[in-house]
DNA sequence: CAATTTTTTTAGTCATGCCTAAATATCTAT
DNA sequence: ATAGATATTTAGGCATGACTAAAAAAATTG
């Protein structure tokens, strides 16, 4: 009965995801890869989804959102993401939980219940991981965004995002006084292997491998 | 998987309810009637709930928590009820959509989030109806209460809670000033129909039928 | 106290969302 | 171009939680 069930909205969150990376169709694989579950459960979903018009779906080739689905899409990372920064303004979480409590959080369908918490927290326009939060019309901003392997040497920046959001890389980043927000600056790159050592907060040399650069977002400053 | 399904949470809450109101054993069309199922669904569900030892159940003669459904009940209501707090104090939610989305809130399971919450709002003990909020032992105050209908004239007290949460009712409430922690004093108990005339914050006179009066429970001070 | 009414339980169905196993389509390499 | 590998879909099952209709137990009442 409703326009969507929990589960119809989960799989919607990760084929848009999957898309936003790289731009072609969305593979049934993928799809289950992403949600943890088989093939042959996102079969059975892209069905659904595809009578309810949130997705176009030639079998065997993949799925690709339509316009419904993309806005559909959206409001769901939007409320995914406000959650996100009333687990850490407010309630002050670390990173730990956080996604998984959010994804509980964003199955809620009260758009009263957004607006109101959008308003409480500011209308804050970034989540703690740098993810921009898309306004009630689907519309967001977008920053200029360089993984940490490509800064130039000599060049500053904010951290802005992490791409891994496991526990145990958020940890280490945590150990390594790494957090979204700091302001850093690249002191060199080894070229032997990728690693870089940087300097953050003007005051912590940190030396990071190419492994982990990768997976972290920065914002030229 | 999880120890107790969502579904099955809401019938223990709407079990605890009944029986806290009667101390007798809670009939399967009472259930039925508090959740807007039908019988056969609650005798369905009542041997799974048996099964996980939440309910004692002889068929034919209703139903008691144990006192593992007990501790499992109030631990629903704490979560419900630090919900509602943070909807009203934190969210200025007005009376209206609160239960409903306290109702899908309550059914999340995340000790830790809840743990924060309760801090975040400063440990409170009721919650905005006036109900008190079980600790995570499953302890809680209970305070004298007296219906307004059996308040003695020039009695004061604090408005502490409502029998009746319908949005008619409340917003009724609403419109003649009377919130709770109002504090006012019974000027004047009509015998003829039970009617009072209240005044509320020492500045407004109020009129209230006996009916009206049935619904409300006074803290007296 | 026996017949009728009410309550509760059982039996059978349906939709959701997942699974495994099998079938089938597509892709890849020789 | 076709055999083998890989990806996807279909078919059939299972659990949950609801429903209706029918059976059975309990309560009521004349």
């Amino acid at each position: 009965m409703p326009l969507l069930t929990s589960s119809e909205g989960k799989y919607l969150k990760a084929i848009y995801t999957l898309s936003s990376a790289g731009k072609e169709s969305v593979s049934t694989n993928a799809i289950a890869a992403q949600m943890g579950t088989k093939a042959a459960s996102v079969s059975d979903m892209l069905g659904k989804l595809a009578e309810k018009e949130m997705i176009s779906y030639r079998k065997y080739y993949g799925v690709h959102l339509t316009e419904k689905g993309h806005k559909t899409a959206l409001g769901i990372l939007r409320k995914h993401r406000l959650w996100e920064v009333f687990l850490v303004d407010k309630l002050r979480f670390q990173w730990e939980e956080i996604p998984q409590i959010a994804d509980e959080l964003e199955q809620l369908d009260h758009p009263l219940l957004i607006q109101k918490l959008d308003e409480y927290l500011g209308y804050p326009k970034f989540d703690p991981y740098g993810d921009p939060i898309p306004d009630e019309f689907g519309d967001f901003q977008t920053k200029a965004r360089v993984p940490l392997q490509d800064m130039p040497v000599d060049m500053t920046g904010k951290i802005a995002a992490v791409k891994d959001n496991t526990a145990s890389f958020l940890r280490y980043l945590d150990k390594m006084g790494i957090y979204i927000g700091a302001r850093m600056v690249v002191l060199e790159k080894v070229e032997f292997d990728g690693s870089l050592e940087l300097m953050v907060d003007n005051q912590r040399k940190v030396f990071v491998s190419r492994e982990v650069a990768a997976n972290i977002l920065v914002q030229p400053l």
